[in-house]
This record gives C-alpha cells, sequence and structure tokens, in this order.
DNA sequence: GATGAATGAGCTTTCATTCAT
DNA sequence: GATGAATGAAAGCTCATTCAT
C-alpha cells in the first residue's frame, strides 16, 4: 500500500494504520507502534520526524494508493457512462477490500492533526479532479444536468461512502444489487 | 444544544465540543476544559464519570438534537414529497448553523471512543428510522424505486453529508441554488 | 466498641475500622466512609476535625476497649498464676473475637499516622501497666525470675500476638491446645 | 540490601523503603521516590510496573535478605541449642541494625497492598522452615516439648520482635543482658 | 544506521476539606 | 446541626522525544 516508502516507513505506515483504527490515535503510543512493527522507536524517528508526521504521510499514502485504484481504467475511450461507473465501482471495491484505509481518511479527514497542505491532497492530487474532468464532459455532452462538476462528485462519493460505512458498521448488508442500484441512483440523480 | 442537562452538564458538554473540533480529541485536555469551561475538575467528575462518559454523552447529546431538528415538520398530512424534502432541507439547515455537532459527529461516529450502546443510538434512536418509513411510503406509493428504505437513506444522508463537509473544508460553496439541486438530485436518484 | 462516643462518632469509627481492614488506610477515602456509613461529609467534619482525627480516635477507641477486657477479672485475690493466665486468655479471645481492632493495632501502631502522644496510650494508658505490676509482684514472690516486668509484658504479649496473626493469616490452627501451651509456655519461660 | 537488582532498582527501593517508614506509605508518592532517589519517574516505571509493584518486591527483597542474615550460621554440626540460639541472636542483631526493613515487614505484612502471594514468601521462602525443622529436631531429640514446630517458632518470634519494637519505641532500653534473657526465655519456655 | 533507556511535562483522576444552603 | 456540591492540589502514571552507546 505504501509504495514510495522504504521498508522501515512501510513497517512502520501499516503498522500504525491497523494500531489507529483498531485502538484509536490517542491510544497508539510510539512504543505501541514501535513494539508491533519490530522498529526501535530511534530508528522511527530516524526516518520520521514525529509521530504527526506519520500520521500526515499515512494520510498522504492512503490518499494516493487510493487515487491509483479509483481511476484505474478511466483512461480510455469507451462512452463516459462506462468510465464513470467503472470509477465509482473501483471505489466500492476498494473500500471494501481496503477498509482500514477507507476508515482512516473518513475519521481524519476532518482532524486538525493532519495539516490542511496535506489535507488539499485529498481534493487535489487525488481522484477528485480526473473525475470531475469526467463529470464536465458528461454536461458538455448533455448527459448531465448543468451543475458544479465539483458538486456532483462530493455528492455521488457521499452516497457511496455511507453506504460503504453502513456495511461496515453492520446496519446494512451489500450485495451485487445493491451495488448496481447504488450506481444507477448516482448516475440517474443527475441524468437530464 | 443540551437541554436535557443541568447547567453544568450543559457548560462542560459546550465547552468539550468546542475544544474538539477546535483541537483534536487527544489536545482536549481536562484541565483545560475545566479552564474554559469555569468549572473545577473535581465538579466535573462530579457530573461525568469520566473523559470517555463526557465524550459520549456528547455524542448522544447531538444526536438527539439533531434528530428533533431533523424531523421538525415532517409529521404532516401533505404529500411524501414535501415531508421528505422538508427533512432533507432540515438536515442541511442543521449542520450549516451547527457545524461543530456536525463534525463532531462526522468524526467520532467511528471511533473507538464512543462506546457501541451508544452508537446505536444514532442509528436506532436518531432520525433513521422515521426517515426510512417516509421512504417505504413512497416506495408503496410507487414513487420511489423498490429499494431497501435504509439503504436510499444512508446514499442520501451520504450525499448531504459530503456536499456540507466540503462547503466546511471550503472546497466548494453553498448557495440556495445548491441546495435545490442537491434535494431534487436526492428525489430523482431513486424516482420511478 | 467505641462507648464512650455518641451515634455518629461510633458509626463513623466502626465503619472507619472496617474500611481499613478490608481496603487499607489510603484506599479509605472520607467520601467512602460518609457512604457506608450514612453520615454525610460535612456531619464527619463537624465531629472529628480530620481524617487524622478519626484514625487516631479509632487508635485510642480500640486500646481502650482492649484494655477493659484483657484486665477483666484480674483484680481478685486468687493467686497470680490465675490472675495471670486469665489475662492472657482474655487477650487471645479478644483477638480472635475482634480481629479487625487486634489487626488495626497490629498494622498501625508503627505509623507516623498515629500521633506519638495517643501512642503512649497503648502502653501507659492500656493494659500494660497493671500487668506489669503483676509480673512484678510475680518476681517479688520469687515465682518469676528477676527481670523487668516491662520487658517481660512485650515478650509474652509478642508471643500471643504472633500465634494469633499466624492464625488470622491461615498459617497456624488455634485449638484449645494451641491455647493451653501457648499460656503455659509464657509461665514457664520465665519461671524460677 | 537489594543485590538482586540493578543500581536503578536498588536506588529505588532504598529510597522508598527510607520515605515509608519516615512518613508512611500514603504520604511516599512517586514524584518523592523520583525526587529523592535522582531516577526519573519515568526511569521508574521503566523498572517497575506500579507503585504496587515496587512495594511488593520491597517487601520480598527485605524477607529474603533477612533470611540469609538469620539463616547464617545454622547449618554446623553443632548441638541444636548453640545454631537455634545462634539464629534468634541474628534476627535480634539484624533487627537493630537494619531497623527500617524490620518495621517494615512489621507493618506490611498485614496489609492488602502486599499481594497475598508474595506475603507467602515470607512464611515459606524466608526462614520460617528451616527453624521450624531445628524444632522437629529439637523435639525428636527431647528437648522440646512435643508441639507444633510452627507455633514455636511463631511464639518464639513474637517474643523477639515485641522486645525489639518497645526498644525501637524507647520504651524498652536493650542491653546484651536483655538479649540473653531473651534467648533463655525462649528455650526455657518449651523445654522439658 | 540502529537501539532503547532515560526524561519530565502533562495526562486523567481522586480526595480531604469547605461552606452555602 | 446536617447536607453534599464544589474545590484544586496532588496523586499515579504515560508517552513523545532524545541521545549515549
Amino acid at each position: 500500500m505504501f509504495d514510495n516508502y522504504n521498508k522501515v516507513q512501510q513497517a512502520v505506515l501499516e503498522t500504525t494504520l491497523g494500531l489507529i483504527i483498531e485502538k484509536e490515535l490517542q491510544a497508539t503510543s510510539m512504543s505501541l507502534i514501535a513494539k508491533k512493527s519490530g522498529i526501535s522507536t530511534g530508528s522511527i524517528y530516524h526516518y520520521f520526524e514525529s509521530k504527526e508526521d506519520i500520521i500526515n504521510e499515512l494520510y498522504k499514502g492512503i490518499v494516493t494508493f487510493n487515487g491509483h485504484k479509483v481511476l484505474d481504467g478511466i483512461y480510455t475511450d469507451e462512452p463516459i457512462r462506462n468510465r464513470l461507473e467503472r470509477a465509482w465501482r473501483n471505489l466500492i471495491t476498494l473500500s471494501l477490500e481496503y477498509p482500514q484505509g477507507f476508515q482512516f481518511i473518513e475519521q481524519y479527514s476532518f482532524s486538525p492533526y493532519i495539516k490542511d497542505e496535506v489535507k488539499q491532497a485529498v481534493y487535489e492530487g487525488g481522484w477528485c479532479h480526473p473525475l470531475e474532468k469526467l463529470y464536465a464532459e458528461a454536461v458538455q455532452q448533455k448527459l448531465f444536468a448543468d451543475m458544479d462538476p465539483k458538486f456532483m462528485v462530493q455528492m455521488h462519493y457521499g452516497s457511496i461512502v455511507y453506504v460503504v460505512k453502513s456495511a461496515l458498521n453492520h446496519y446494512l448488508t451489500i450485495s451485487d444489487e445493491v451495488i448496481e442500484g447504488l450506481i444507477a441512483s448516482c448516475w440517474q440523480s443527475v441524468s437530464l
């Protein structure tokens, strides 16, 4: 999941992610990360500036990883609908396959612990912009109503996030049928 | 916002909410809450069992408050569409007027710090069930496609949450037009 | 056990004794005493100056009570041996019947928490002096070796205390036979 | 006194012992131990699990130390009387030379703060068993009356403890003569 | 580069005591 | 005389971070 980092950093980031999801940020101490990852605190501080730095790198790493997964296969010459639906399907699959990363982003995208400059990455360096372009195209092709693509992306992203969240919280059960309904509803919600 | 609590508890809950949103849970120490609320730590512990207890009461209080606000004016004999759209409009207004409560629920509904029994309140004691009933009616009246009301509520809730979130993060700007578009999209997304 | 005190004081002293033996002095808080005794903290402070005062009164009260019990029936015109053995038997019975008072004195007679002036009560206001007089008589009657009565009292008191202590700690089992052996050994240890 | 421990642990244990005797357990705070021992609280918690752990290790350490001192020179082929009297003399010397350890055991051997498993050490890992064997031999050799060796050990231990205690409390003065009288009385008390 | 013992500020929580009612 | 809410200093303990080895 953290391909841009060296082995030590990967071990730290993966261990930290697991601990934060399992126990909460405040219960995830450096010494616990050290013990679970097998890296001494001294070494952790050699590769990361601080605990805050680890969390922020984690955030960046997950957003980057998610971006690649979501955008996988959307730069084709197929019709927009196929490509857009593929993106949303990618997002659903990703969230269910990597629930820790999904939960982490959900839980900490509002947190003051994540620096504002890093947060921008979610919106600007992530998959938002490419998707917004797809929406803009759909508007141009008169497929979608003339609304701000940014707005539509957030709206649909929210739909998906909450259905997945409910599934992870065991409030809903996700089936193929549900996924199809979700994707169809997204499309229909803004169709002309 | 916390009408069921006495004055001391209200002061503590309101102060805590403000601090958590401003600084993060882990940076919100009891002594800071005491100093800012003007209640001594001893008194805080007279009214709350622990820090965890404060956070959980905060959660419960906000969910209850939000529930009343969202459901305000939906038990009329108007057509379903009016009542459902009123509920969503209530939610949007509420989230923009009380952004701290909104952010808190968003950030901590996944947190292990909130006890599972308290989390259930969100789904079961909150506004979800009444809204699900409205959706079930709409399905029966052939207004909506035959999908699980729980699923539809979550989907639409997610749409609204993410649009509001983007606005609070200054990624989007919300106008009346945006709100109308959002509500219309929700309705259209599952309409037959 | 605390006949010289009023009802409120008695309730406080008895509750405190029970709690200290069960939980330790440091785990016996004023609020716990208040809750268990049914007396409010305010009232406790009306009748006692401080927590330290309660403990010291407790000490005095137990020592006084024990003194009466031990000396019961020794001011007769029977031979010294009968009277002395009766005193020791009284002590054994007392310790087994009121183990909490016994333990408390054992545990706290060294404690800096008990004021020095109060501690003197054990030696001087308690049963030590009367017993020392009996020993002095026994020395005079050439029953006992010519040793300091104070020394002999402490020596025999120690014997009894440790046998009782071992019984309370379940290291020894006390039977009538054991008690007879103990008393006989005390007598024999200093006999001429 | 605490040879099995490293330097930091020794400093902590010795400082703690001194403070507890001087001020009482509840007045001996971790920060006071840290300040007086020159070890930071963090380090103390690196070497001990908790305050309770320190106290229990203290207890174990003293009991072990005392055991060696008391049993020193009793495994010879001299007559029993010499060896037994040497043991008691060792105990008296020890208690007067290391009064803090002596007082600590006296004061806290009843305390719930000391775990039951640790308390057993006093009776079973300490010097009691070896001494009980000596007594059993003395019984077999018809030197002593046929009584439970455990009982006799406790009885004599109590005699010594209380004479020493009285001396430390300045109620008695200990001289060589007193010590001789004490040892002789112990022997005589159960002699046939 | 790697280690983990050492630090001490700061955490949550308790508790003896006071005092308005 | 009785109450118990209120106080805040101080308790035991944790933990991000440093640095000698």
